[in-house]
DNA sequence: CTCTAAACGAGACGGTACGTCCAGTCTTCGG
DNA sequence: CCGAAGACTGGACGTACCGTCTCGTTTAGAG
């Protein structure tokens, strides 16, 4: 039997008792799934990101990772999340522009690594589920809003701008434009698309002049 | 790997007879084929359209859609262009927060179509190729970044507007935040949303009071 | 190629709960397709023989047809070895003459079902790899070299006929001689060919007077 | 537009101009497509050999090839009879012996080249329709036929064999091993097997003691 | 410290779609 | 107007994953 494959007959095949022996359970093998779906990400993007491709890598079995998840989505969002857990109260420099650059710098940085890789493809796959968009949508635009909401009111605070000027969708503005930016122009984002984020749009709309 | 394939005519094969008569060739069959594929993505969406279901909708067989396009993306993108090929210039209403409402509201209701569905799959697929990115980016944000030009345009010649205000990024603010709505809330996009993003954003940026 | 095949399950597809559930495996399997394999062989010949459709026929998926044989070759091969897998050694008729024509009929017979058209198909596939050419010779030569073998070995003990007129190239001749008309001229094998092969051929070689 | 196929709106492109002007007919377009089929059959094998790249390499189009031939078996038939037309009567060598093996010689020259690529193919493709089975045969079978009913004849003119031993089958069974062991041993045919064919069983068969 | 139930790795399973190659037919256009 | 060129429909190729499942094996925790 000279170029066949395993065949019919192999079926008695010793068991391969060499397998690894500590098996990894419950958080080591989180942490383990979690790290080979950002490495996936990293690598290939989330258009080839597969659960077959990111159990192998994590020499874990497909079954482990569907009992975790129901999809790729709610992996890729979950292990994005993981890697960058820390909301981080935004810095305070002592100035409305400084703070605003830095929040959006904050957030280019964010959506530069794999954060952003994942954005890019749950947006497509999540949309026909309302309950997923709204889920997707709360990761990752709940940071950025709330850090700027946090910038604009110590700016008010300070007597910088006027409250009044302050709204919901002003406040968004920003972070929307940067997003949107990355979504259509990938990375690297240039620092001048948030410098005229900052001083051609947000500053004007909470009424104050443009920057130097 | 020996064999090439069987193939249906290895003789013994009965020489099906009943093949279509008048076989489309050029623009007829790329009219079938956008067709089918418009209609896909309106019944499942771009993550469920498949170069096999659009082949056979549009009985034709799955080389002629490669021949024409090397991927899903870009037939998708053609047909979306396709269906809706003409820019048509904005229409005049006189005023500029008319004008802009008309605007954004002609994109929404754009997006509301395939071309929305297009789009949102489109741009997780394009983006490791830096020149589809940039054609996906010009076919879907050209439309609605030259309607505002030329609405701001008139504007700053009615004297209802100062010229120096107008700056690129502030132009695309707009649509951009449209797009950005659109992306993560998907449809419909409600006119509030609309009327916020004239109001609240575009008319302040360009030097205006908000509307009533 | 940015983008991966969508995929049943990208979510928005009804997860398609009609499957059936005892799955079969293993030894259950390989008989199913066993079983295909020798309808399609028989219904349609080896040279429109698809492993497409064996997998239809036997409701397995054309991966698990893969997995067991590297090509539509093996998979017949087997198949037509699995359907007549006992040499059973030939009967013993008491002449030479008598054992011969069992023999000659027993094969004859064998090439007029499945196994024949296995071996017409295979021959034209394997003859670009030596090992798989031998492998295929082994299998279709073996049991008909054996049983003349056998055959002629028991005549020498009766004293019937001289052994040194026995040698590998005259005890394979007969059997050669059945294949050759086989391939050259198919189905039926009329029973006054196997009759000429011994009376003028076979007997003569061995030192015997021809038949009555 | 940038990484696009030709695509759909480039229809009205000038209709290649360049095609190549002298266009071959008849007997020039004869010639190049059967040179085509037997460089194939060389470089590819009766298996891999598909009217599509014949056509191609013949730079000639498909339907050039389906008008002069229903199907590859009688192109692969037909270029191989064009390449060896001359039956040339088999030459006299004064004893028996010494015709028949440069009969078999000459048969198996002609199986190593593009024939003998041909005859293995052909064999399978043939065997559904009676008529094309009886051409192939004649064309595969006459030549070697004829050559040994010649030598056969000549021997007995000769005085050198007895007439009464001969009969069609025993004409036939030498060839007939010939091809067998070509069919299942491919090529090259070890000049052994042709001494044993002749002495182990074609010259006892006509009542001849074996050569030297 | 056993004993059991759950979690685990591995990967087979029935499928869908991929992108390619080829069969044989039909249309267009050049000579 | 014939015939050469090649676009067309259709179908099989062999591969990659999907999400489910069945195996044993390993491990944690209850008795």
């Amino acid at each position: 039997m000279p170029a066949r494959a395993p065949g019919p007959g192999d079926r008695a095949a010793p068991p391969d008792d060499h397998r690894r022996r500590p098996r990894r359970r419950g958080k080591a093998l989180d942490e383990a799934i979690f790290q080979a779906t950002l490495d996936e990400l990293d690598e290939n993007g989330y258009a080839n990101l597969t659960m077959e491709r990111v159990a192998e890598r994590a020499r874990a079995g497909k079954a482990s990772l569907y009992r975790r998840w129901p999809s790729r989505v709610e992996l890729v969002m979950d292990a994005a999340s993981h890697a960058f857990p820390d909301p981080s109260s935004p810095i305070d420099t002592g100035t409305l522009r400084g703070d605003l650059l830095a929040a959006l710098r904050g957030i280019a940085q964010l959506l530069s690594g794999p954060a952003g890789e994942a954005l890019r493809g749950v947006l497509s796959d999540v949309l026909s589920d309302p309950a997923r968009t709204a889920e997707a949508r709360r990761r990752s635009q709940g940071r950025g809003r709330r850090a700027i909401e946090l910038i604009v009111r110590r700016a008010v605070e300070r007597g910088e701008i006027d409250g009044t000027a302050v709204t919901p969708r002003r406040v968004e503005a920003g972070p929307a434009l940067l997003r949107h930016h990355f979504l259509f122009n990938g990375v690297p984002i240039p620092d001048e698309v948030i410098v005229e984020i900052v001083d051609e749009v947000m500053l004007p709309l909470f009424g104050c002049a443009p920057g130097p």
